[in-house]
RNA sequence: GGGCGUGUGUCCGAGUGGCCAAAGGAGACGGGCUGUAAACCCGUUGGCUUACGCCUACGGUGGUUCGAAUCCACCCGCGCCCA
């Protein structure tokens, strides 16, 4: 094998736990065909789901053979793991809809030229007959065993939140996944959050019944953040892979904000940076947290990694346009502008309305999003948290006018210090 | 199917006839300090309004009452127990 791929996983504090040592030995010596499920519940992945699909491509890059599983089939069900309540189902259209997003991304990660795979599992468990799965599998399930689980128990204490029959049953079709892989393609390895560990084992515990074969488990930590929130939420809601609801702006933006407490491990887990080159990053940054070098290689890692170099640069040349505190935008050029703002929020404007009450800042602020109401951009404009042009606006009657207008007929709104929006005006 | 319980603002959660746009907390947003950090301090947090004030809100519908988040009826969701 090209790399020790759990040495790999272990250095950089991504194994959690390990289903039995002798994986060890297995991957240093043989070539391994491994699965990482993911599920429909959107149709796009995000952040969280990196780690898992980060994972994937190393085991790959250490020369290993990687299948991307997607839930189909499950996602008709729903993985109660880690879940405090019960999910509501999709319907099949929606479902469709998600499974060709999250296709779509898994496939541009895998380097498919060779025999990676991405499948499936509605192949397999779309056409199971019920009777024929509660006899060949359902009997080596004990329900003793299954309500000892984590999950499952969380759910039947807390007196408010149940758990339906269906969901309870999510847990036989992951095992029987990882079987059906085992038959067809020889895998042997299922990796995953550390909320997977329950349907790992009773994925090789299955397989061990059925086939008398060995297969493993291994799975990551769970993704936390010092202070205690939830990682992969923004200000905006859930950071996506996809640049059609996460800008890579607005995704760079999120990795740069990064706490101190939390970036280094961020490094090994979400880079391919060698370890070596991030313990020299961690000297570099503890000695001058203000560069927040750390923040910035990870940002431009990561978003190269998952929108390419040119929109990488863009949101590099956008960030360092609106975040110069003294920036005059007028020195600016309407190419600049064009650059710097590309991916931040936009609204076009009618030339007419320039010098009206309609386009009272108040009432442009509210339109566009920037506050929630009228009330609330009120409120805030007389602490200087509105800024048009990069100068601070108190005034509650400001009018946007003819004067505003930068080069290329752009006016750029600030509220506070990270949100940008971009009034563009219609020339004619 | 029967019995009991429960449903409040973004979330958690108090309120059990008027003093309730609804305590408290969390979150979020803004300001200060800073490094686009953390911690901390201050402010805001249903809508419209410069404001007096008005409107919309406590699962849904309908009722009782001068007046209902609070009482009644039915319905819906959820939970527990029984079957």
């Amino acid at each position: 094998m090209k790399i020790d791929f759990l040495a790999e996983l272990q250095q950089r504090d991504l194994v959690h736990q390990l289903s039995a040592p002798e994986v060890a030995a297995l991957l240093r010596e043989q070539r391994v065909t491994g699965y990482i499920g993911f599920d429909p519940t959107a149709d796009s992945l995000h952040v969280g789901s990196l780690l898992p699909l980060m994972t994937l491509l190393r085991f790959q890059r250490a020369g290993h053979r990687p299948i991307g599983l997607i839930g189909g089939g499950t996602g008709l069900i729903g993985d109660p793991s880690g879940r405090t309540s019960e999910r509501s189902l999709l319907d099949r259209e929606r479902l469709a809809h998600n499974l060709a997003g999250i296709r779509r991304q898994v496939q541009r990660f895998l380097d498919l030229s060779g025999d990676a795979l991405i499948v499936d599992n509605a192949e397999w468990l779309g056409s199971l007959n019920l009777i024929d799965f509660l006899r060949d599998i359902g009997k080596h399930f004990s329900v003793n065993q299954m309500i000892a689980r984590d999950s499952v128990r969380m759910r039947l204490e807390t007196r408010e939140q149940g758990l339906s029959f269906t969901e309870f049953t999510y847990m036989l079709l992951q095992a029987y996944d990882f079987l059906a892989l085992f038959d067809r393609y020889g895998c042997r390895l299922q990796m995953g959050g550390s909320d997977q560990w329950g349907n790992i084992l009773s994925g090789s515990d299955l397989i061990r019944r059925l086939r008398g074969a060995e297969a493993y488990g291994v799975t990551m930590p769970l993704v936390t953040r010092a202070d205690g929130r939830k990682f992969g939420k923004s200000e905006e809601g859930n950071v996506w892979l996809d640049e059609r609801r996460t800008s890579p702006y607005q995704f760079y933006q999120f990795w740069i904000n990064v706490d101190d407490a939390d970036v280094i491990r961020y490094l090994k887990y979400f880079t391919f940076l060698p370890v070596p080159e991030i313990a020299e990053i961690e000297r570099e940054t503890a000695a001058a947290p203000e560069k927040r070098t750390a923040q910035r290689v990870l940002a431009e890692e990561v978003t190269r990694l998952v929108h390419g170099p040119e929109a990488l640069a863009r949101a590099v040349r956008a960030t360092s346009v609106l975040f110069r505190k003294d920036a005059d935008y007028r020195e600016l050029t309407a190419q600049e502008l064009e650059e710097a703002f590309h991916g931040a929020p936009t609204t076009i404007l009618d030339r007419a309305v320039l010098g009206t009450p309609e386009a009272g800042l108040v009432a442009v602020l509210a339109q566009v999003g920037l506050y929630s109401s009228r009330s609330m951009a009120r409120k805030d404009l007389p602490s200087g948290a509105v800024t048009v042009n990069n100068r601070p606006v108190r005034e509650l009657d400001r009018v946007l006018s003819e004067s505003d207008l930068l080069p290329g007929g752009f006016i750029i709104l600030r509220k506070g210090k990270k949100h940008h929006h971009v009034l563009r005006v219609r020339q004619d």
